[in-house]
RNA sequence: GGCGCGGUACCCAAGCGGCUAAGGGAGAGGUCUGCAAAACCUCGAUUCGUCGGUUCGAGUCCGACCCGCGCCUCCA
């Protein structure tokens, strides 16, 4: 059974697809008016876990997510440089997707833009208008939260609370209660918009997403995703805005992940604990290590990331792959051991029911080590065979489709002259030239690369 | 003020009513080795922020308190 914990009900849900076998994926995308920082990926990691999850749990998954390239950021950001929006917003949208191979974050089915579903977005305003949830002001057009008494129940915010603690409100458009919400802003002068029916003008930030996602994959989807703050007030106007508009159950599973911070605290620019992954990359960090490091926390727990703990993370993840080295690089003698095949057996289940119960990644990870170690502890003892060290590789295989942190087989190559090195220093060895092998071994080590000697010959490894 | 999260070994982190409190990192000891490095093995909490309570039995439920943090405004 699967159990995901649902922010709408606040508790743990079996999980049912509304379609046997078929899971309809949102997950709410960059607003791409800068470089993505790594808080922002963990949520895209989390989510990534959950869909290769799914996705080793037999489902098909139709996932969207989508991308806002019109809102009051990404104008301003355009305006300051004196470019066109699109110009300004292609930067980032190509930089999020390359950061998205770099981590390993297997792609949407789907990449909405705003600006490309404008159409979308006027039909369901001009309907939320016709059936009285929505009403001009100044040429803008706003959701009445009146209307709409269900308003608050996923955020657990109720009206009458909202409207005691408000404040003068410095939203520069007008309407009629302050938390009423834009559909429409009215065009502005030296802004982008659009001539529609409504009147020219462009989509308020909450729009786009209920337009876009129902727009893929109808008016009720299975899982809808994001970061906890997107809870309120993104979330709660995208509920109130489908489900006034469509009349039926907007998302069946809510799920948000948990901030990341940095050093214990909020990241943000002028604390200058803010991190994109480019910066972080520029430091020499190998970006599997930092999806290893975000994936291995559970997604409703808050984060805290560190160097320190990134480096944890680093030698965490390095025991799976030395692992998997050894397998791939021992030579084994013929047969199988039937012990083999059932701890093989016993890690595919407890990796998958640890998943199973709301991504409780420590839980399959821990399984994952507990093999590790009972196969490690054979393998001193050479009591592994040909077979079973087929068997053990496939099933770490079979996990890393989830994990998706093993090394790419197209593993770059050492350059001819260095192999020779290597090759004549073992020659010294084998002849007790141990000054000269040393010699190799450390102008190698200079040039960044470590050797090792093992009983299965020389390991190089490249120091970042 | 309102809503919410967390406090488990030196660090990270599962467990959320009942077997010896997972797992990883660091550390210590050992195996291997020309040396080194790496790897591997073994060992590390009579105890779960504090104080009360419920229970045959509590990190696990209830209450109070103490710390740390987040959201309530754009935000993953």
């Amino acid at each position: 059974m699967i159990r995901f914990f649902n922010t709408f009900s606040g508790s743990l849900e079996e999980f049912r697809p509304i379609r046997e076998g078929e899971v309809r994926l949102y997950t709410c995308g960059p607003t791409v008016y800068d470089y993505p920082h790594i808080g922002n990926y963990r949520a895209y990691i989390f989510e990534d876990l959950l869909k290769r999850f799914l996705l080793m749990a037999g489902f098909k998954v139709i996932h969207v997510m989508n991308i806002t390239d019109v809102d009051d950021k990404t104008i301003k950001g355009a305006s300051r440089e004196g470019v066109s929006l699109q110009e300004y917003t292609a930067r980032y949208i190509e930089a999020f997707f390359e950061d998205l191979k770099t981590l390993r974050i297997m792609p949407a089915d789907i990449y909405p833009r705003a600006t490309q579903h404008i159409p979308d977005m006027v039909r369901m305003i001009k309907g939320l208008l016709e059936k009285g949830f929505a009403y001009y002001r100044d040429g803008s057009v706003y959701f009445s939260i009146e209307k709409f008494p269900a308003y608050g129940r996923l955020a657990k915010i109720n009206l009458e609370e909202l409207k005691a603690g408000a404040r003068i409100d410095s939203d520069e458009y007008e309407k009629e209660s302050v938390h009423d919400f834009a559909l429409w802003k009215k065009a502005r002068e030296g802004e982008p918009f659009w001539e529609t029916e409504l009147g020219a003008g462009r989509p308020g930030w909450h729009i786009e997403c209920s337009a876009m996602s129902t727009r893929y994959l109808g008016p009720s989807l299975d899982i809808h995703c994001g970061g906890i703050d997107n809870i309120f007030p993104h979330h709660e106007n995208e509920i109130a805005q489908s489900e006034a508009y469509y009349g039926q159950k907007f998302v069946n599973y809510w799920l948000h992940c948990h901030h990341l911070v940095v050093d214990g605290e909020k990241m943000s620019k002028s604390r200058g604990n803010f991190y994109t992954l480019r910066d972080l990359l520029a430091r020499g960090l190998d970006p599997v290590d930092l999806r290893f490091f975000l994936l291995s926390t559970h997604y409703r727990k808050m984060l805290n990331f560190t160097f320190d703990s990134l480096d944890q993370a680093r030698a965490s993840r390095q025991r799976i792959l030395d692992f998997v080295y050894e397998l791939e690089h021992r030579t084994f003698g013929p047969g199988s051991e039937p012990e083999i095949q059932a701890l093989v057996d016993r890690v595919l289940t407890d990796f998958r029911e640890g998943l199973s119960d709301d991504l409780n990644i420590s839980a399959a990870l821990a399984a994952l080590f507990e093999f590790i170690r009972e196969i490690n502890f054979r393998l001193s003892r050479d009591l592994v065979k040909r077979e079973d060290a087929g068997r053990v590789l496939q099933a770490v295989h079979e996990l890393d489709r989830v994990l998706a942190i093993l090394p790419d087989k197209t593993e770059e190559a050492l350059p001819p002259d260095i192999l020779e090195k290597i090759e004549r220093r073992q020659k010294a060895r084998k002849e007790k030239n141990f000054a000269l092998a040393d010699a190799i071994r450390e102008e190698l080590r200079q040039r960044g690369i470590i050797l090792e000697d093992t009983r299965e010959g020389v390991r190089w490894k490249r120091i970042k």
